[in-house]
Parts: C-alpha cells; sequence; structure tokens
DNA sequence: GTGGTCTAGACCACA
DNA sequence: GTGGTCTAGACCACA
C-alpha cells in the first residue's frame, strides 16, 4: 500500500488514511473488487491502532468506495457508480473559490492562465 | 457590525467572527484606519464569551489585516497591503482543485463553461 | 440448485444459503422428501467452505425444514407444516412496519395504495 | 433521557442508543435546537463507555438528525427535513415484507384486517 | 465543561 | 484469519 502518513498534518490520522485510499480507489490503482490490506495489517503496516484503521474503512463504506464483510475481508467497489457526485462536488468548492477570486479583484483571464499552467 | 454567528457552523466561533471581520475589510466596507468595535462590545452584540472575540482579534492581528493599540482599541489595515498574498494563498487553493478535477476527467471546458457561469 | 452467493450481502454466507434454500422449500421448488445436495456437493458448486455449508443445513433442521438421515443425507420436510408459524412471524414483522409508518404520519390510505400496486 | 439499554438485545448498543435518540427527535420529545445530553453525561447515565456514546452521536450526525460542535455540545436538528427521506425507506421494507407475505399465500384482506387493528 | 481523536487491549461471530 | 464492537484511559482545541 502506498500510504504514508504525516504526523505533522492536521488531519486526523483516519481521514489522512481514508483519504489516501479514495484517491488510490478513484484512480483506479486499486480495481473494482480488489482486497484492501486487513485492518490490523495496515495498522501494523502504518503503526497506528487498528481502531483508527477500522475508521477509515468505514468511512470509505458509507461513502460507497468499499464494502466490507465480517470474517471475510474489505473490497473496493465499483467507483465509477460514486464519479458523478465526486465530480458534482468539486464543481461546488469550484464555485466558491471563483467567487473568492473575484471579489479579491482577480480576472478571468488570470484564472484561465493558471487552467492552462495545469491542463498542459 | 454586519456579522451573523451561526451556531451549527463547524468552525470555531472565533474563526466565524474573523472570517467575516477579513471579509468586511478586504472588501472595503471596514475602511483603513476605521476602529472595529471594541472587544467587549462585539462580544456583547454577537452574545458570546470577550475570550471568544479577543482570540478573533488575535488572529487577525496576526494576518495583517488589524493592528491594535493599547488602551485605544482595534483599528482595521490598509487591506491593499495585504491582498497579493491572499491573491497567491487563493492561486495555490485553485490549483489543488484543478489537480483534482483532472484527476476526476473533468475536461477543461467543463471548468471554463463554469468560470462562464460566474464571471457573467 | 439455484443459489447466488453475493459476496458484497452483509448477511453471512451460511445465512444466505439457508435462506435461499427455505425460500425454494417454501415456494415448492423443493418437494417434500426431496433430497438436497451433499454438504460437499453444495460446498464445492458454490466454491464455500464445507462448514459454511453444513451450517445453514443445521439452521434449517432446527427451523423444521429439512431433516437428516446420517448416511443418508438430507431431505426437505412438509413445508405445509411450518407455513402457519412462518405466517405469523410475518405478522409480526408487519405490525413492526405498520407502528413505524404510523408515527411517521404515514395515513391508511397511503398504505392501502402500497398494497394495491403490489396485490396487482 | 428515556433511555434503557438492553444487554441482552443483539444490536450493538451505539445502535440502541442512536435508534432510541432518532424515535425521540422523530417523534418531536426533542425538539429542533435542543441540546442533547453531552457525550459524558449519557455514558455516565447509561454506565456504558463515553467511546461508544460518541459512535452514537456520530451516526446520528451523519443522518442529519443532529448536529455537533466541538466544545459546545450536541443539538438535535430539524427533523422534518429528514422524514421524507425516512418515509421512503418505510415504503422500501413494506413492499419487500409484502411481497413476502404474498409468497405465502397471504391474501390481501388478511393485510387489512391487520392494518385496521393498527390504525384503530 | 464540550466534542473529537487516538491508543491499547479485549471479545465476538464468521470463514 | 477477518471485520465489528466495546471499554478504559488519555490528550487536544475550543468556550
Amino acid at each position: 500500500m502506498f500510504i504514508n502518513i504525516d504526523f505533522r498534518d492536521k488531519r486526523p490520522l483516519y481521514e489522512q488514511v481514508s483519504d489516501k485510499l479514495e484517491e488510490l480507489i478513484l484512480k483506479g490503482v486499486i480495481k473494482p473488487e480488489e482486497a484492501l490490506p486487513s485492518v490490523r495489517a495496515l495498522a501494523v503496516e502504518l503503526s497506528i491502532n487498528p481502531n483508527t484503521v477500522q475508521k477509515a474503512y468505514a468511512a470509505l463504506e458509507k461513502k460507497g468506495l468499499v464494502y466490507s464483510v465480517s470474517g471475510r475481508g474489505s473490497f473496493a467497489s465499483d467507483a465509477s457508480a460514486v464519479l458523478p457526485k465526486k465530480r458534482e462536488e468539486l464543481f461546488g468548492e469550484l464555485d466558491a473559490i471563483l467567487f473568492r477570486a473575484k471579489d479579491l479583484g482577480i480576472t478571468k483571464n488570470d484564472i484561465i492562465a493558471r487552467i492552462e499552467g495545469i491542463y498542459i
């Protein structure tokens, strides 16, 4: 697993874990139906408490990105079902940023230039 | 003062107060050198603890948006000096959003359309 | 056997198996005195552990839907003897739902409309 | 608080607590904006661990029935916003029961009689 | 005082 | 072995 815990990060540990796993699932690094590491195994690997991993997995399950079955393990769901919702959320955040940009006197061209820098 | 405390807001009270004052200063509603209400007066007006208002003022002072004179009160600084830094911060946030958008398969055109909707 | 194991189902595997067999027996798809597949055969067919199938058969036997004869196998009981008890259980569940419906302000007519939709 | 923990109940403790509070909020016994007992106070009252109460409150918050603010406490939300969703869920459960009833040979009249018994 | 996070360690049903 | 629940006890920022 490609997860790095950063103890200086202000986000709680369980959120760092769940955010990173979410990213891996959305990007397809972890494929649908693929097994995640067991709660205990990941806890050992990251040197954190199993309860903390458990909380991260529970959060992912509530988001529909993972399903867990007692006695069997935790598995990635099909992320494509969650993508449209994720996009809507992101557009909401983008709008908030754009309104603030406008208030700060940033022009449309300034922003488009920024986009060009990221979309090649 | 045009400040509304929202007790359901997850942000701490002092941050709600400081964010709102920051907005008023950046937008020029509170002019440079203009006196802010006294800590006690604002605390009474918002029905919150003076310590909380004090904390908000301290946060604004650290950001360079307000300066305090012992025995006289707190005054708005010249916001224009802080604007470039604010713009840089916002561009940083914008970049983060854009990278996430790219990862989610959102196209440049999707984003530009969103901008058109906000910049008239 | 017309049994599909759903690994995302939150119910334990043995319960999925026993629930499905119960349905087949109650609906008469498996007739009274008809032999169920052997524990081993069903385990192989469903690619699950024989212990799990064994547990499912034990649950059905306790409910009186199946009887086992050492060395010969497991057979469906006469479901009609169990039907009245099943109906009573279902009425109990129905009552619980109806009380909750009443509490939520759902009217008698709302519910009857729902029944019409299912009983043609 | 009118909550009884039943240690023989198979539902986990946190679910018993959250279900009961949900009922009190939906029925209006706990009014919108009313403060719930603090995590620690309820834990002492029910003689269970504060973490367990915390988990119950977190579940209620995710359902939109409660909002919690660090340093201030937990408060009931306006349940009316959640009622339509609750009703839809219940209709789903009702449908499942009705299909099973049909399969068991229970007639429409049997069911309507049961409704009459509960709706006066 | 309040909610929120985290650890250490235990126990359970299920596979 | 697996996930899930629970306790005891600690620490944190915030009010």
